[in-house]
DNA sequence: TCGAATT
């Protein structure tokens, strides 16, 4: 858990030209020139930069013989990323030089030579998951090198926690063929001495947020910026006020926390450096992010909440989970909260439980 | 009634 704050590394695994997201290549009027020493693709774009500073900033190395932010055909939304094809090549290697690296609000761009424009390249970027959680970016793409030849790789990783991989990645073949033969040969599969299949399939496109996950990631850093060491009496306080107003409603448990940490036959969900998970059961199907926030914040640090919704209604399954870093907090959280009334439902919220080790 | 992860 805890996977707000996230940090990759991604290597560039393939000699000569670039990697490159996709392959849109040289944008109109490029002809038959060869375009491999001055055309780029520029990766990991911020969501809300616009064509305009899009061609602004990379036109303040050279002059642009065209370039081209890459939108959602039906919401216009930016993928992420574009093309920009320089009239000097020199200036294309000057760009890659200077402004790849470059750090714009949450993101680090990428600046590479975009590779010559062909189907075949199109749509070869896998999804994994389910990675065991020791599996290095050199050992992910040893499996999946015999499939294909890799473009790029990345782990995912929790930075909050030092850099413990998240056990997601990506893997970008040359061709889709050999995407499509590393799905069929590992998607399902136990790599070697691991307990969990991986799941492999096609990835989605960059930067491709629903409006509400980008609400609720914005809500999340800003929650985290304001929670702060505060008493807990003030926060019980702060905890009525907030519910009374929200909600209506007003009820502590009488749970104690000792009564809670002496439940026999289960075990916890550890510390395990990233704090408590609970388990917040009987939430409404229209329950979202912020409700648990709203809920959990008050008794303390919390760093992680998660509503669990169905994949196709995109409704709440009843469920969710919390991560709190410090016990007490949490244990605090959890007689006060476990019980509550929520609207017309009751609240069950306990320590999660953990399917693994249990007895 | 105890998850899923999207550069």
């Amino acid at each position: 858990m805890v996977t707000q704050i996230i940090s990759t590394m991604e290597t560039q695994v393939s000699n000569g030209p670039a990697a490159n997201c996709l392959s849109n290549g040289p944008v109109m009027g490029s002809s038959s020139t060869d375009d491999s020493k001055t055309n780029l693709i520029v990766n990991y774009l911020p969501q809300s930069m616009t064509q305009e500073e899009f061609k602004s900033l990379f036109g303040s190395i050279g002059d642009i013989e065209s370039c081209k932010l890459v939108r959602d055909k039906i919401t216009g939304q930016s993928l992420g990323y574009g093309f920009v094809n320089y009239v000097d090549p020199n200036d294309a290697d000057k760009a890659i030089n200077t402004l790849n690296g470059l750090k714009l609000q949450t993101k680090t761009i990428k600046v590479s030579y975009a590779r010559p424009s062909s189907a075949s390249i199109r749509d070869a970027n896998l999804y994994v998951s389910g990675l065991p959680k020791a599996m290095s970016q050199k050992e992910m793409e040893q499996l999946f090198s015999q499939y294909g030849r890799i473009i790029t790789s990345r782990i995912l990783v929790d930075q909050v926690t030092a850099g413990i991989s998240r056990g997601v990645g990506f893997i970008r073949f040359d061709k889709r063929n050999e995407a499509e033969e590393a799905i069929k040969g590992l998607n399902g599969q136990k790599p070697l001495g691991s307990a969990e299949p991986i799941t492999v399939k096609f990835a989605n496109n960059p930067s491709q947020k629903t409006g509400q996950a980008l609400l609720t990631q914005l809500y999340q850093t800003a929650a985290r910026r304001y929670t702060g060491p505060l008493h807990h009496q003030t926060q019980r306080f702060r905890l009525d006020n907030l519910l009374n107003a929200s909600y209506g409603v007003k009820r502590f448990s009488p749970i104690t926390i000792d009564s809670m940490s002496s439940l026999a036959g289960v075990s916890l969900t550890g510390p395990s450096g990233a704090g408590w998970c609970i388990f917040v059961y009987n939430l409404s199907p229209e329950a979202d992010e912020s409700v648990l926030w709203q809920l959990f914040g008050p008794f303390g640090a919390v760093t992680n909440v998660k509503v669990i919704r169905d994949f196709t209604t995109n409704k709440c399954k009843g469920f969710g989970f919390v991560t709190m870093t410090n016990y007490d907090e949490a244990a605090m959280a959890i007689a006060s909260l476990n019980g509550y009334r929520l609207g017309d439902r009751v609240l069950q919220v306990s320590f999660k439980t953990s399917k693994q080790h249990k007895a």
